[in-house]
DNA sequence: CGCGGGGTTGAACATTCTCAAGAACTGTGG
DNA sequence: CCACAGTTCTTGAGAATGTTCAACCCCGCG
């Protein structure tokens, strides 16, 4: 994890943190299920790491043989387009993980990774990850698990985006973040920037503000700040 | 498996097959490096199911617990989106898998799976294969590498082709053509009619057949046939 | 020889992007 | 508490990119 990197902005923190923090682990679901003595061990074979905002976790092209997962703050995912556009591929929130390809072969990271806040991730390389899946079957299952949902909302992702039209990938973005956040009102507050949202659904910030306006106009949803939107007419947007 | 759909199409084929065939496992990644009897044991897990083209493997909206192995044949899997067009998800192989997340999760098809030619796949079901995996770790191991493997290929088109422009999807596909199949002379056959193609690449046959031609103009492609096509300049193409 | 499906081409149309300018918001320091 | 700076957001107009629809071609096949 040494970054010999030449960036004039910003790296890891170098404050590698507490060894074996202890909520690290605690709060992933891949590891649930598991006995006491077993989460201990876990806990020893993992490290800890502290990223203030703006921190770079890794960056593309880098070296990839780490497991991180996210106890606390919001990482986001993002590539860099041939046509040298940043796209967004997601925000870690606590429990969730990445670096899954690093797991299992030699690799290049061909994403960056950016602490959106201050943000505490648990680190755990590849070789005792390996150890771990192979003496507790339980976890490999519930990793595969994990993986398998993954593809499956990539897949579904990919085919939304490919060819629907911009109106429908925000509509369907809508109504997700209903079911996600259990929201009594049907009110709603976007995760991220509209120029992150931009980035995420594949189009511009422009078109994003221009087609929020849209639905608007035509009664679906109601806008009462930049971030918060509320959700008039889910099956009409649906249809959209 | 037992279908009671209603659609005046066609169906499964009902000749399930013989059971345990020989060489249906032998083929799969996964299952490499495994002792002879575990390989014996796997067999008789497994049973085989034999395609005619034009069949449906399974449907959109089914109940999905099973592994699906192609051993010999092709078979398309495709989704319809909202708007009602088809798009092709992948071509599976003698040799890969499907129905991944059938392994883990109570959870209903969101595609289309149909055999391209008359096809053999071996089936296991959810039970089986956790069994399995809990036995064999190294199974797991192998199939969490997989899945990992086509996250990140998911993951790597979707950002490519939410934001790319149809001309640089179609480039990198040539690009990445030349590379699966070990080509000597750098022609290419298609493996797809340019309908499916442009399904795959989330425009229309239309545009393929333009971009194409454009591509040809500009001195990176030779059109030899409708399906063949050699690249002259590949280096050109990673440019688009 | 005629039929049918894929493939190609053209022209009108729809969608989205780009660029540019201005408005609204956020956080900071006085 | 206010003013300022730096963002982010919105709006407009023109340009680029792709889609649609319709006609036509080509080729394999009965």
């Amino acid at each position: 994890m040494n970054h010999e990197t030449s960036s004039p902005k910003e790296q890891h923190t170098k404050n590698a943190g507490h060894h074996s923090s202890m909520n690290c682990v605690s709060k992933v679901p891949i590891f649930n299920h598991l006995s006491p003595e077993q989460m201990t061990e876990i806990k020893e074979l993992s490290q800890s790491l502290v990223l203030e905002k703006g921190d770079t976790l890794y960056r593309s092209g880098e070296e990839s043989d780490t497991l991180y997962i996210v106890n606390s703050g919001r990482i986001r995912i993002y590539r860099i387009t041939e046509s040298g556009k940043e796209r967004l591929l997601k925000i870690l929130h606590s429990g969730e993980f990445t670096g899954e390809m690093a797991l299992f072969t030699e690799s290049l990271h061909e994403s960056y990774a950016e602490a959106m806040e201050k943000t505490v991730v648990c680190t755990i390389t590849r070789k005792k990850f390996h150890e771990l899946l192979l003496k507790y079957p339980t976890i490999a299952l519930a990793t595969l698990h994990e993986l398998a949902y993954r593809l499956k909302s990539a897949e579904a992702q990919a085919t939304r985006f490919v060819t629907a039209k911009v109106e429908s990938r925000i509509a369907s973005f809508l109504i997700e973040s209903i079911n996600d956040a259990d929201n009594p009102s049907s009110e709603i507050v976007l995760p991220m920037s509209k120029k992150d949202l931009a980035s995420y659904l594949g189009t511009t910030p422009e078109t994003i503000s221009r087609k929020l306006s849209q639905l608007e106009d035509e009664g679906l949803i109601l806008q009462k700040s930049s971030r918060r939107i509320k959700i008039l007419d889910a099956e009409g947007l649906k249809n959209v």
